[in-house]
DNA sequence: CATTCATATGAATAATTGTTCATATATTTA
DNA sequence: TAAATATATGAACAATTATTCATATGAATG
């Protein structure tokens, strides 16, 4: 019954510095901190986010007028609202029967510039 | 047999006004930049990517000290460098059998830190 | 030119996700 | 309190996607 070593599939050698290496290690976030950026990144990785995104941009808005102005249902359009109000990207306010939708936080306008600048080049 | 008014499933009036929804209209960028913005983030959208990113912007790295340094398999990576690779967020030069990546411009970083800035408040 | 090493890639699978449909909740008004 | 309106939500389904496994490609080397 011989032990096998497990197959690590790894290169003969590492190409990098040792330095190279702790530095990648020290400068790395924490791993929930890398979890919890890609779950925000994924947020912007729906091009009807996006479009409410845009909308809301130019106004603060009711349900209803996002999705007639994005031709897309209520619901749709609630259901990508609450996506986006958990990752704390959108506001609201009630008033009356309505919910009024409105952008978190100057940080959405930028990363979406970021995002444009880079697509348009 | 009276014809029904298909339901359109909107709201009684819309509670913007004329000159919000003609600014909407105008400042919406194109339906295909909305939708090539939703890819790119989407490339941002997941943790292993956004980890080579992180690494990469350490130094440029082959293929195979990536998979070391996140403990993951050769082809795992190599499958999400080509995502990148596509997404132009990197570049690569090939040396003998080696492929070393790197970031390929600056706006990968200020998108990640935008990111983190957000996740951290 | 056969072998080895580094990387790439196709197929398969499991997991995630966006929309729809039906319905529930909440608020106002008759 | 019943009806109407605006919004939210659960279940279901189709579509997308990240990883694994097996294998292919490409480059150096004996």
């Amino acid at each position: 019954m011989s032990e096998k070593e497990p197959v690590l599939e790894q290169c003969d050698y590492m190409h990098l510095h040792e330095n190279v290496i702790e530095q990648v290690q020290e400068e790395m976030p924490e791993e929930e901190i890398l979890y919890d950026l890609a779950e925000l990144f994924k947020v912007f990785g729906d091009s009807t986010r996006i479009k409410i995104l845009y909308v809301l941009f130019q106004s603060e808005m009711c349900v209803c007028d996002i999705a007639q102005l994005l031709n897309m249902s209520q619901s749709a359009i609630s259901h990508q609202l609450r996506v986006l109000k958990q990752a704390q990207l959108v506001k609201y306010r009630r008033e009356g029967k309505t919910v009024f939708y409105s952008l978190a936080d100057a940080h959405v306008n930028t990363i979406l510039n970021q995002g444009l600048e880079h697509i348009e080049e």
